[in-house]
DNA sequence: ATGAGAAGATAGTGGCTACTCACTAATTGT
DNA sequence: ACAATTAGTGAGTAGCCACTATCTTCTCAT
């Protein structure tokens, strides 16, 4: 039965912080998202939050905590390992983007972390996924190529960059966008054009 | 003669404040910038960065200028228009690539401008300068394409938005990395995969 | 039913922020 | 030489920030 309580137990509240956290971020800087906001919008109050985050930092490791287990799971599942390379890469990528263009706040703060100077926890967080996931792709690569499915003289490392600079230009175009609506549309023809590099 | 006075001119301020706040920005959360630190920098009290700005946010107005006005000349000096569309093309990546990376706060605060909500004059800025650099490319890829230079099938717009793709990623790659000193050979191998795509 | 422990409310704290203002020092025009 | 203008100082201000201490309410196992 639907729970009549008022109060949340901890776990609950992480979780919902965390999101209403990424929630947020949709459309607002992530370095501008103060604790006041957050109880807000969860109908607390502002002290609340420090119950169940040591600091405001501890937040964001949440949110990357969140990011890295999620991802890498809709990216898995997406993927037919048994599918030439190339259409392993296309699913990772529409899948990459599908992820995004669903929790815009995500990318906003994945970058505002390392801007930071200081190698934070979060920050040390967010590495750890972009060379997970450089591996990931590297390998697809790798198998692609010995199984002949790829261009002989691929650079793969430059591939890899590639690929995950397109995708940052897709976020930066719904940045400057207002419609949001044709970014799996863009995606396509962003990774036709992607492909060609490949074979 | 070289001045012997302690005060400077209104516009030499100006420009000093610009390219100290792109300074700090290098190693820096160009936000997190406040203008006591720029103050320290230049060794003036904080009140005086107010003889010469209305606000803060018109330092990063100026800064947006600023930016407009090099990169694009420095991009422009660095092309060869009676040269074919992918030289010129390769010209322009690697002229941008060094430019940013002899300023690395740069590509952080234009990333910082686009982060906030509100369409504040320096977003509108940066916009319009991404804008400006979109219909460079175009109208290079354009006239290749009716040469016959380049793929008849390829899809400019898709095409532009991963050459601001793949400069992103560069961009982010120097952010994780702790040596920025081998961003221009980087970008050489990926200007040779992306290069692929459009032949 | 009750007591213990957990979740939340209230009301702080000090520190930092952008911005202001009255005043002084430096510079320039005549 | 001196008046007018401009650059810079120093000491504010109010507002917001993350974080905390103390008190209250809720929940649930016994």
């Amino acid at each position: 039965m639907t729970s009549r309580t008022k109060n949340k137990t901890a776990e609950q509240r992480r979780l919902e912080t965390v999101e209403t956290l990424i929630d947020l971020a949709a459309d607002q800087n992530p370095s501008t998202i103060s604790t006041q906001a957050l109880a807000d919008k969860m109908g607390l109050t502002q002290g609340a939050i420090f119950r169940h985050f040591p600091t405001k930092e501890s937040i964001f490791s949440g949110v990357m905590g969140w990011v890295a287990d999620r991802l890498m799971k809709h990216i898995h599942k997406a993927i037919d390992q048994k599918a030439p390379a190339i259409d392993q890469l296309e699913s990772m990528f529409l899948a990459h983007i599908g992820f995004v263009s669903k929790h815009p706040g995500i990318p906003r703060i994945l970058f505002g972390e390392l801007q930071h100077d200081k190698d934070t926890v979060p920050k040390q967080m967010v590495k750890k996924l972009i060379v997970q996931y450089a591996d990931l792709l590297r390998s697809i690569m790798q198998s692609g190529h010995e199984k002949g499915e790829l261009n002989q003289n691929l650079d793969i490392e430059a591939a890899t960059l590639l690929f995950i600079g397109s995708i940052q230009g897709l976020v930066m175009q719904s940045m400057l966008a207002v419609d949001r609506q044709d970014m799996l549309a863009q995606a396509q023809s962003v990774f036709k054009v992607y492909r060609q590099s490949l074979i």
